[in-house]
DNA sequence: CATAGTGCTTCTAAAACAGAAGCAAGGAGA
DNA sequence: TCTCCTTGCTTCTGTTTTAGAAGCACTATG
């Protein structure tokens, strides 16, 4: 049984809570969501270009993903490809401060073999 | 083989870009990364306590997950438990405006039955 | 009629995660 | 010293999630 699309009010995985904020890090906290919400972000882009745009992303979890966020409608889909909702436009400027956050982190972050 | 801690300046799964964002996004994309550093911006905690905190999620994924925060320099273990560091700090100050979001989403989301 | 593009499903194998058990180290008290 | 308890954390087995290739139904274009 796939995990269901979270959504405010009702548990989620790690949280019985309820609480709204729970249940946008059970759904931003799993694989591709963020990525997904940050490429429409940047342009609208129908299936095939966002499983271009990832790094050839596995298309099932594309799909489970973009099902997710349809219902919990923060992106939709359109003539041009799949595009933010006003609601998944609020989201993406919420998470805006990362993008500047990240560079901080680079900054201080040694850039020398990984791990 | 386990995925290892992104970083940026290096690929990442999903992206050889090494553009710091996509680390970033690597990152928090991970299951309860998000949650942990929520959590720890709340109060320190250690290892048994955020267990607890998060309904008993699974300690060697609780375990990975210190690992690569640690190593990526957003949290410390302290005498008091583990904290997020200045950059760790930032981070969530980056993330603070989720929560008021998931309110809005909240209110904008029939609370009918699931799913 | 062929060709190529779309969104999306189905399948198998690999990776990630859940959860119970337990280990080594460090107190606190007797 | 000898329990007893708590800590951070590992190891193990079974389940869930993800990867990745293949392909289907549909539309458009030639």
């Amino acid at each position: 049984m796939p995990a269901r699309t979270p959504r405010p009010g009702v548990p989620v995985r790690g949280s019985a809570s309820g609480r709204p904020v729970m249940a946008a890090l059970d759904l931003l906290g799993r694989r591709w969501t963020l990525r997904i919400l940050w490429e429409l972000h940047q342009a609208p882009a129908g299936f095939r270009e966002l499983q271009r745009r990832c790094e050839r992303m596995s298309s099932s979890v594309l799909s489970a993903r973009l099902g997710e966020l349809t219902d919990s409608r923060l992106i939709a889909l359109h003539a041009d490809g799949y595009r933010l909702t006003a609601l998944g436009g609020d989201l993406v400027d919420a998470l805006r401060p990362l993008d500047s956050w990240s560079h901080r982190w680079a900054a201080e972050t040694d850039p020398g073999p990984s791990r």
